[in-house]
DNA sequence: TATTGTTATACTCTATAACTATA
DNA sequence: TATAGTTATAGAGTATAACAATA
């Protein structure tokens, strides 16, 4: 009967799990409002600043040509324009709309409130350290990737 | 000069960067010895066990088709085999060799360090209650995932 | 020469559908 | 009728490469 011993934490499956499971939750949630997390995640970074593509890109961890099909959705949405930058005549600064910012205020809710739940099993007074540790394991190790031969793809946003 | 408030931790985002950032490591970590980090997982949660295939699939939050070509892979390797039940003649047994026992062994060293190492920005207190909430998360509200018209694919592994 | 943004396209890889065999 | 496994293929979506404009 002795079965081998249980698998110890197999951390990779774990955050694999869990950040699948809360794009699921993410991308289920805001099909109401009609836009997909990715599209939220960068507009909620570019309202009120006065950041570039590319600059919005490395904010979001995506690649720049994902970025200009992201840009592309969001602006035959009316959600956000591109302007021309004052400074670099090459860059393009993303500016949020009016209805823009109405779809982060109400994606906002939505993302709390599944935020909110996806957090619910631990104490509150755990949520805060977890979000903390999280935090610091990706700008440890995982901030400096290892060099790998055959590249990595971004998952899904 | 009033830039708008900082965006507020982005949940999301930190375990997709987290889920990606130990894929990428663990992808580039097991180069060195021709497996990916599917295969070895695939193979890790088998040794010792008698699942069948679409037992194994649930484990490694797999789709069925995706476990018949990783054991295609495993099997053409000479890592793991397909065995008949004796209970179910439908049902495949997967049986780790002795070739596939040698290469969790050695894969599980380095799999041990990356974790370690991404692990290492918490202090030593802190990293079991880190991955304990971590469970709780994925074994919570995530576990029934909300219908979604669109199907949300699973990350690479 | 390096960088921003764009276009077009190639590639990777998961999931769907259809099918066989068995329960 | 439902499930395990297989095959083939569609389909989604990221990355590569090449290019134009500018730094």
């Amino acid at each position: 009967m002795a079965t081998t011993a249980p698998t110890e934490t197999d951390l990779g499956l774990l955050l694999s799990r869990a950040a699948h499971g809360l794009h699921h939750e993410l991308t289920a949630g805001l099909t109401s409002l009609g836009i997909s997390p990715r599209a939220h995640c960068v507009l909620s970074k570019a309202i009120g600043q006065e950041l570039t593509q590319s600059q919005l890109a490395g904010l979001c961890a995506l690649d720049k040509t994902t970025m200009v099909v992201t840009m592309d959705e969001l602006e035959k949405a009316g959600l956000a324009e591109r302007r021309l930058s004052s400074t670099d005549r090459r860059a393009r600064i993303v500016a949020v709309t009016e209805a823009g910012e109405e779809m982060v205020a109400r994606g906002q809710e939505i993302v709390a409130r599944i935020y909110d739940e996806v957090l619910g099993p631990l104490p509150d007074g755990e949520r805060a350290a977890f979000v903390d540790a999280l935090t610091r394991i990706v700008e440890g190790r995982l901030a400096e990737p290892t060099p790998c031969e055959r590249p990595v793809r971004r998952p899904r946003m």
